[in-house]
DNA sequence: AGCACGCCGACT
DNA sequence: GTCGGCGTGCTC
């Protein structure tokens, strides 16, 4: 690979001269730049990197980024061929974003030219155009923005919310897409002054910041962590906000976007998954009356275009958005929130391996802005970085208000007839809360009916015919299922190994509680709410909403109940079974187990009623368990920490993870072992394996894994380096399809 | 990743 | 005699 920043800077004001070429990151899995000619009369001085270039490759054409202009390494010049337009009059993205951009591509070890295109949404990276649309947009005015929705006109309503929902205004074909008559209430509309047609330039629509008065006062805890933050707006800094569930991070969010739009900078806000923006969105635009945009992978790929394009550009000062949001260029960039540091969705677990978390620090150091990360249950990584100094913690340690903690208290199942996997005494407390009028909330880490059908005579059980997993029972949609691949069946009758018609379901999934409950509590309004049952878009919404309006008694589902909704009326929180978490081959398990009961104990006890959580285990008495519901999440995250020192685990050590999967067993095995031997000559970087997956075969497809771990980054670095190098002389990669993970979140 | 080129089985 | 299977190799 050429050194594009050198480059462009040796070359810069130099004499345009024929032997100049154009150097180009090609959006495909390569691991080199192309040398195109340039396009006929163009100012090779006036280059930068980062431009989008059309250019011809293979049989078609295709968008590249500029990295730089320089001297090519073709012999044959006549092998060149000329780029064929230049996209953009200037780049996109400016060059610190670049430069993170070169960063994730050396650090994550991923091709430069696919690293470029994640950085852009989707018709940018086709080639769209930048320039604002000439459409016509409909958008309101300051004071349109500001009004009520009228009561007596329900069309003028639900327009109004529809345009103030939308930060630049809508084009006409989108309002189309609605499906309703709009002309008529927009006509009213814009008679009132709340609305204005807008040829194309979204700009023209800007609000301004205005500000609604805070609410409250920020308890001393808040105001320090602010004051802190502000101290420090001129430069770098990452923080770490640890504060409990209720402790008021957001507010705290709020106060500091505050002063940022003040300042005339933008804010870019990022959380771990789309379910959660609406709820800031709306506590950020009821606050905040300035052009906010959201970025997600729900959002139609124009509108998402739009709201990079405004933040590019400035014309929108904040920035909603998940993981893939981190590239996005800002013009005036002032500050970057990260919400719930914790969570393992913050890295995309596919193609480009990286860290939204990670990035986003390099991004804050690089563009010399601070960066705050808020957790109730910060990872084990930034707690580390907060021992080395490298981040500064700040600590909201109170809920604020009057709520009181959650009181926990272990139930030893070991002993006790449970009652499709409920104990007598979460049974009796769920009716004691259902007494009070009050919600209780149960927690089980699996969908469907049973995770295994068993046959109660031989002891057949139903697997997968492509995965080295069990079938899941649905009862609902009475089929069997695999939740690695997708594959399902009817459920069978009799036992295909002895006939026998004696198949019973063995283990708890939430369907099967839900039954349970129903049985139990004949009266009680029940709700299931898991990746099954929320499928339909919007249902999450419903729930949220008939939960929060006290339509439901007892509440019941998986992870996505832990994930930052607010449940005022649960007073009850039963965690089903926490064993499965705590003995497990990843030793990020334990870590992600009291982060879960954390969170989801969280959501008990949020208003003047005091929270109960009970947690069910085998294990009473294990420490790091004991060390949680006793001393808190601080204490347990210090002693896990000693633990990872001992064993020398990350954030004490660096990890990669060289996956390979094949048709057949041995090829994956076979290439991991060319590289474990590779790695074998040197001493700093530990290789261990390769060993199977922990699933070896998924989607009939056989899977392997290489692990590569070192004291310090640099050997570990350069030895994946030289594995990617040496790959193209191993027959076998041809014959595997491989990715390098680096700092990996899950060891599968 | 695409996509072309290239050498071996079931169809008009 | 052809259409098409996916193995291998290249893309400035």
């Amino acid at each position: 690979m050429t050194e594009p920043l050198d480059s462009l800077l040796t070359n810069s004001g130099l004499e345009p001269s024929a032997d100049l070429v154009l150097k180009i990151a090609i959006p495909r899995p390569l691991r080199r730049s192309f040398d195109y000619l340039p396009p006929p009369g163009v100012d090779l001085s006036a280059l930068q990197m980062g431009l989008r270039v059309e250019v011809p490759f293979g049989s078609r054409k295709t968008v590249g980024y500029l990295l730089g202009v320089g001297q090519s390494e073709v012999a044959d010049k006549a092998l060149l061929k000329p780029a064929l337009s230049l996209l953009d009059r200037e780049p996109l993205l400016f060059s610190d974003d670049c430069a993170i951009l070169l960063w994730a591509s050396r650090y994550y070890h991923y091709p430069i030219g696919e690293v470029f295109a994640t950085a852009f949404p989707v018709l940018l990276r086709q080639g769209g155009s930048a320039e604002p649309a000439c459409v016509r947009l409909l958008g309101l005015t300051a004071a349109g923005r500001a009004a009520a929705p009228p009561t007596r006109a329900p069309r003028q309503a639900m327009l109004l919310q529809v345009l103030q929902e939308s930060a630049l205004g809508m084009a006409t074909a989108e309002l189309n897409a609605l499906g309703w008559d709009w002309q008529n209430p927009a006509r009213a509309l814009i008679d009132k002054g709340w609305a204005i047609y807008q040829d194309g330039e979204a700009e023209a629509i800007k609000p301004g910041v205005a500000v609604t008065a805070s609410p409250h006062q920020l308890n001393p805890a808040q105001q320090s962590a602010v004051d802190a933050v502000l101290d420090s707006l001129d430069g770098y800094r990452a923080f770490l906000l640890e504060g409990v569930t209720g402790s008021g991070k957001t507010e705290v969010y709020l106060r500091l976007a505050e002063q940022v739009l003040a300042r005339g900078a933008q804010v870019m806000i990022l959380l771990p998954e789309i379910n959660l923006t609406p709820q800031l969105e709306g506590r950020f635009r009821a606050r905040l009356a300035t052009s906010l945009v959201v970025f997600h992978s729900g959002l139609a790929e124009p509108e998402r275009c739009r709201a990079w394009l405004a933040l590019r550009n400035g014309t929108a000062s904040i920035l909603l958005g998940t993981r893939s949001a981190v590239f996005t260029p800002m013009s005036r960039p002032g500050l970057i929130i990260l919400d719930e540091e914790h969570d393992a969705s913050f890295k995309q677990q596919d193609h480009f391996r990286f860290s939204a978390r990670d990035v986003a620090v390099m991004r804050a150091r690089r563009l010399r802005i601070p960066i705050l990360m808020g957790s109730a249950t910060p990872s084990l990584e930034s707690l580390g970085n907060v021992q080395s100094g490298r981040y500064v913690r700040l600590a909201l340690p109170e809920r604020t208000g009057v709520a009181a903690p959650p009181v926990f208290r272990v139930i030893d199942i070991r002993k006790q007839r449970l009652n499709e996997g409920l104990s007598d005494a979460l049974l009796a407390q769920i009716g004691a809360a259902m007494a009070r009028g009050e919600q209780a909330l149960l927690f089980i880490n699996r969908r469907g009916f049973a995770p295994t059908l068993i046959c109660h005579a031989c002891g057949w059980v139903a697997e997968c015919q492509r995965c080295d997993a069990r079938l899941v029972i649905h009862a609902a949609e009475r089929c069997l299922r695999c939740h690695h691949c997708g594959h399902e069946e009817p459920v069978l009758r009799d036992c295909p190994k002895c006939r026998t018609a004696d198949l019973r379901p063995l283990g708890l999934g939430t369907e099967r509680v839900e039954q349970a409950l129903a049985k139990q509590f004949p009266k009680a309004r029940l709700l299931r709410m898991d990746r099954d049952s929320t499928r339909r878009k919007g249902s999450l919404e419903d729930m949220l909403d008939k939960i929060n309006a006290g339509e439901v008694d007892i509440l019941l589902g998986t992870q996505m109940l832990a994930k930052g909704h607010h449940f005022p009326n649960v007073t009850l929180v039963g965690i089903l079974d926490v064993d499965g978490g705590l003995f497990s081959l990843d030793f990020r398990a334990g870590e992600r187990t009291a982060q879960l009961i954390v969170q989801v104990a969280g959501r008990a006890g949020r208003e003047e009623r005091p929270g109960l959580v009970l947690l069910q285990t085998r294990q009473p008495e294990h420490p790091l368990l004991r060390k949680l519901i006793r001393e808190g999440y601080p204490a347990f995250a210090e002693a896990a920490l000693q633990e990872r020192r001992a064993a020398e685990l990350p954030p004490y050590s660096y990890q990669a993870l060289c996956r390979a999967e094949a048709n057949d067993e041995q090829t994956p095995a076979l290439f991991l072992t060319r590289l474990a031997e590779l790695a074998a000559g040197q001493t700093e970087v530990l290789a261990l394996g390769p060993v199977p997956a922990p699933m070896p075969r998924q989607a009939g497809r056989w899977r392997s894994q290489l692990l590569l771990q070192s004291a310090e980054r640099k050997p570990l670095h350069d030895l994946v380096e030289i594995l990617i190098r040496h790959m193209p002389q191993i027959p076998e990669t041809k014959r595997v399809r491989w990715s390098m993970d680096i700092d990996p979140v899950d060891l599968f």
